[in-house]
DNA sequence: CGGGATCCAGTAGGATACTG
DNA sequence: CAGTATCCTACTGGATCCCG
């Protein structure tokens, strides 16, 4: 890829921020992140999402699933078994969004103390 | 930076999801781009960034002001100038950001097809 | 020109109870 | 188990007016 490609403000971003926006709300990177390696079922990914609600990890799910980066596979056994797995395109995300955070956890703390400079100089 | 690394959902998420929600709200990006190749001035931003309110600009360069992300510079002439600019530490997010970008633009098309088939089988 | 101060509406996110 | 249904709160974003 081209890394010295120009965004073109005007024509790109309005497209781009809806992207980060939607992949920038409170869950949904913890949900793919906890999706990464394996299908997992309902409570599996709850578990393993610390602090998220049944309420919004059915939405995030949900919205997951309509932008086609999550597969929703129903067994109908009883118990109901509910399966989620990444698709191909979900998949895809991951890499660009690991890049992310990798930056994140490279200059967390510079962010953390330019934050407190700023707010303590004011 | 290795591909390969396993993102830690437990300890690393939060931090990169509360980036990604920075990073994702509605302006930021737009106003990173409109900052990537020259310092620029209050209007000149606004200008360039189609439909934002002075009230969302001041907000959004404060906070990437805060975060270390953006300089700004004020010239005490009359009337007064005030310039911002991206920091070294803005334009090293300005990678990332990028390549998100461009998975945006070239799977913008699959997204909207796959919303359409979920919202009409529906 | 470059904002600050208010006010207001819409939505994201959370708590809880209930269901097939 | 895997959700749905309500209700509520807080924050985001926008409009408008004012100021040095």
């Amino acid at each position: 890829m081209d890394m010295t490609t120009q965004i073109d403000a005007s024509n790109d971003c309005a497209g781009v921020s809806s992207l980060l926006n939607r992949v920038g709300d409170k869950w949904t990177v913890q949900v793919v992140v906890a999706l990464q390696d394996d299908a997992r079922r309902f409570n599996e990914i709850k578990r393993r999402v610390a602090g998220i609600s049944q309420q919004m990890l059915t939405r995030t799910l949900k919205s997951l699933e309509r932008d086609g980066l999550v597969e929703r596979c129903v067994r109908p056994t009883t118990p109901p078994q509910v399966e989620y797995r990444l698709t191909e395109l979900g998949r895809s995300l991951s890499k660009p969004v690991k890049e992310l955070a990798e930056w994140a956890i490279s200059h967390r703390a510079a962010i953390r103390d330019n934050q407190v400079r700023y707010d303590t100089n004011r």
